[in-house]
DNA sequence: CAATAAAGCTAAAAAGTGTTAAAATGTAAG
DNA sequence: CTTACATTTTAACACTTTTTAGCTTTATTG
């Protein structure tokens, strides 16, 4: 933890990994565990657990280790997962309404109350229960149902624009999918970049420097 | 750099970005850029861009700065974007789908080459330009064609048996959607989790721990 | 040919991770 | 019911990795 009290970004990107795995210990009905075991699963070291954890406050018990569903429901509430906060998508092509469908945003605290497209032949479709609406409508639903989370799916080149009005119309994080670097400019606006193409190239560097180290010697 | 010659994960993982820019950069038409003038424009330091960039011997020029498609291509053959390796994905979902439609594989080294799908229903239509195959032809198509990379789109259930069946068959590297830690037990092969769940939950978090902080104080 | 710009390199600072010792709790035996 | 022991978290400390800053060297440009 740094001086100021602030918990760091590499903690907060863990908690979602433990939060998930305790969900799953739950869902096997383990009631307690301890650092070393819990570390042996996620494949960390204990100390880093314990570590991490201590960063929200002292969830284990010394001598009896964690509380499953307890520590499940704690790291839930520090994430805020019972808050469920309106989000809406932007961009209703391949990617997005795969999102749509396939995540479940209730569980990660979060409602997805509306999804826009600029294709007025998109416009009136279902996705994931939902009718797409047509982009011209967005500022009229920001303004009604004041939602404050916007998925973007839109290509890289609307994506500044389109995020600028977001931020004017009172949304306060953007989970975006563009390949547009949304890092950007904006204090008090929380970005979580999913740079697909990215992630994939770095597959591909891993990849290519396995296979020539297989046969023969590397370099 | 590490005393081994090996370089870091952290620099690896950034390189793909510096890729990015410096794509943009090339349509453009800037033919050169200094350590600084790339920093300000990607946010980060200019120290950081030399050391990273260094790791791989010189790429720039003492009083001139960096060629921009020359360095472009460095980082290409780098990452391996010439290579094309040969690609599968496994599940035709919503997802799946969308992955294959949605990503430009060959501008990141690969080129997609199957896709299997354990729903009968599913096998036989065009997805991308290819057609889906059913789950039982995986092993002799595995065998013939010899593909690389699997790009795992199926339920969490499923991902680790799926798995080792693919590295049996020769797989060498995994980009994993599905909802399960697969950074595991395999030395030679690897792997690259995309937890869409985990990176919407640390948004939620981000969220959450700003909108208290703007009407009042935040704790 | 000198002045300037910028990479490369070295070293210091910061962040993150792992280790160890101390304190606290639960459990079991007397 | 009390006490002793084993377990396990905390917390302080040490080490490693990563990032940043500053200095040195080299090339370009007018």
């Amino acid at each position: 933890m740094s001086k100021n009290g602030e918990v760091s970004a590499s903690v907060i990107k863990r908690l979602p990994r433990y939060y998930r795995f305790l969900g799953e210990l739950m869902k096997q009905d383990t009631e307690r565990i301890s650092s070393r075991e819990l570390a042996a699963l996620m494949k960390l070291t204990a100390s880093q657990i314990r570590q991490d954890l201590n960063c929200f406050g002292g969830f284990g018990q010394q001598g009896y280790g964690y509380n499953v569903s307890d520590l499940h429901e704690q790291i839930g509430k520090i994430l805020g997962v019972d808050k469920k906060l309106d989000t809406i998508l932007i961009g209703a092509g391949n990617l997005g309404r795969a999102i749509a469908s396939h995540i479940n945003f209730e569980t990660r605290g979060c409602r997805l109350i509306g999804i826009f497209d600029s294709n007025e032949k998109v416009a009136g479709k279902a996705v994931a229960g939902a009718t797409v609406r047509h982009i011209s409508e967005l500022e009229f639903f920001c303004r009604t149902y004041k939602p404050v989370i916007a998925i973007l799916c839109i290509p890289k080149a609307n994506t500044q624009q389109v995020a600028e009005l977001l931020v004017s119309l009172g949304i306060k994080g953007f989970w975006n999918f563009s390949h547009y670097d949304l890092s950007i400019d904006y204090e008090g606006i929380a970005v979580e970049n999913v740079h697909l193409g990215d992630s994939l190239l770095t597959l591909t560097y891993g990849v290519n420097h396995i296979l020539p180290a297989q046969g023969g010697e590397e370099e």
